[in-house]
DNA sequence: CCGTTTTATGAAATCGATTTCATAAAATAC
DNA sequence: GTATTTTATGAAATCGATTTCATAAAACGG
């Protein structure tokens, strides 16, 4: 591998004035510096990154923290980090945490060693502490979709939940439903609780009665679709479905259609995400459209100018909470709305 | 941020010392060991691995290149590299090519100064040249999924592409069709081109005659469902289609659906791949299943023994060629077999 | 033309861990 | 008891790039 002696070497100058000529930090006369560019493009050479790194004490390289990228709204976030990420120089270092404390703490414990610049977490919960003591290190961090509510420490880079929830669950009373059914995740995640309280906010705006019975949980025993199957059968089914996540409305669909019922004439489905497949589904899936892509590029960007800034000055901008906006995406598993 | 000195100082010892404790490349008396380890863990002292890797040449990491993390083969293609390497005390930096030569280039460029220990590459083309001067130049790298057949330089993991395609399109011919489409991809990529192989002589083999109108291609001009569409208006429709990658057959179903036709009595449809979304198709979608995590986890697996022994010896093993196994997995879109 | 400021560049220190080299102390041999 | 080997450890060199410091040469002011 060349190196900046060899390169020096061979324009017939010291190794600081090839550094010179290409940091550009300093002046160089113009005879020498077009003796080193000769050197450096004749024998291809490229500053060694991790003598770099080591010097300046950054890396140029940030973390991405996620449960799994199998979690189908994580590819297109990832690709957004990534694509804005490279655009600013900076590379990604993927983390599937599988929300495991043992696997993250020691994610953290190894990125930690002073050679990555900053994380992207997508997979906080309330009740662990590693993410806080990084902060308080002075990592630059940056939360991404999940947060914690009352903890205005840290950046974050979310939708609001609650509204696009309210919105979903009005066009679906707009369009004539009165028994609107909610399928819900973990409500110990701040975003799914949000979604919760627009789901009943939105019932009481449009006057409908809230039915514990209508609300699914998942993890709660049975999955989704055997919730759902169940429900068809009592005495007053739903005819209107909110999943939190498209991947819900997935296992509602298939309980509809195999019960020998029709979407959306006898019952509608609104997801959340609006991941690929949506669109792919029969009928396809009316949504909530969270901006996956520019979620993670806002985020990339936010983290990098915390990065740039510490470098500069040593401290972290204050912290602020940058809310995308989300779009209801209809497509055919809703009903037209009712003049 | 604490470093060897700190901790040295702290224990009454050299920096050298310290250093023998923690590698445990050398002897070190009891005492001496004892007093280091009680310092290490009172400053919580981990080593720098940015200056680690500058003296050792390693970084411990290796590079995923891909054409795009939102191609659904690739999410858990990742996790399988990426839980691996972690297994192996590897990090995993994450490349999206959009296979653009240049940003491929871009990559190679920056990712080559020295830190990175391997490549898995899932994106390699024809005609490119960048992957070859990687290698040539000595650096570990292991092709996967895509390869170039006449180029048995670099390891590889895939599948036998041309026997699944046999099978499935023999399956269809076993449900009793007798018009097998296929849905093609772009046949300069090698397993195409198998998988166009198979289905030929599979027609072949069941005494069904070879209909070029009945090749619908991908980039052709017109999408595949446009190409279905027109194809179940011809004379002589498909009663069956062999798709050669789920995000085609998905194309096809709605076709077939849009006509008004049913799946399976009407058009029988099989995939490739069996990404995440097959199961939850209406009909659920019978394809042959690649095992991709197998296949991620695999090719993370041969490349760090490839950089191990490059360490030890200086020199790679002969490249291998790793071949997975392909499974029918038989679900709603395809008939049953006649006896 | 002499003193002062710029400009250009090399030598050497630095980042942090590892490793070779040197050496003192301890252990063993005869 | 002296010679030799082994063990334990510190000092210093090393990885490669950057940056401070020092200094020689050039430019400039009066």
């Amino acid at each position: 591998m060349v190196n900046i002696k060899t390169v020096a070497r061979l324009a017939g100058v010291s190794p600081s004035t090839v550094s010179r000529v290409l940091t550009g930090k300093a002046p160089v006369n113009e005879d020498t510096r077009a003796k080193v560019m000769d050197a450096v493009l004749h024998t291809g050479y490229s500053p060694n990154a991790l003598a770099k790194g080591l010097k300046a004490g950054t890396s140029n390289t940030i973390a991405l923290m996620m449960p799994s990228i199998e979690n189908p709204i994580f590819p297109l976030i990832t690709r957004g980090v990534e694509d804005e990420a490279r655009r600013c120089g900076y590379t990604v270092v993927l983390c599937n945490t599988d929300e495991d404390p043992i696997i993250e703490q020691a994610y953290v414990d190894k990125l930690r060693t002073r050679w990555i610049d900053g994380f992207i977490v997508a997979s906080i919960r309330a009740g662990t502490k590693h993410i806080h003591h990084l902060h308080a290190e002075g990592f630059p961090i940056v939360l991404l979709n999940r947060y914690l509510p009352n903890d205005t420490t840290m950046d974050v880079v979310t939708v609001d939940n609650y509204e696009a929830a309210k919105g979903a669950v009005t066009y679906l009373a707009q369009t004539g439903c009165k028994n609107i059914a909610i399928s819900l995740g973990d409500t110990t995640h701040a975003f799914y609780e949000k979604r919760y309280a627009g789901y009943c906010d939105a019932l009481q705006d449009a006057g409908l009665p809230y039915r514990a019975e209508l609300v699914m949980k998942e993890n709660y025993g049975t999955d989704i679709y055997t919730q759902m199957s169940s429900l068809l059968q009592s005495k007053t089914p739903p005819d209107a479905v909110f999943a939190t996540s498209d991947p819900k409305a997935v296992q509602v669909l298939h309980a509809v259609h195999d019960k020998g019922l029709r979407v959306p004439q006898d019952v509608s489905v609104i997801g959340f995400d609006d991941i690929s497949i949506a669109a792919m589904l029969q009928p396809p899936l009316t949504t909530v459209a969270q901006p996956l892509y520019q979620m993670g590029a806002a985020a990339a960007r936010r983290l990098i100018a915390q990065i740039r800034h510490k470098e500069k000055t040593g401290t972290l901008l204050p912290a602020a909470r940058r809310v995308l906006t989300t779009q209801l995406v209809v497509r055919g598993s809703t009903k037209s709305k009712q003049q």
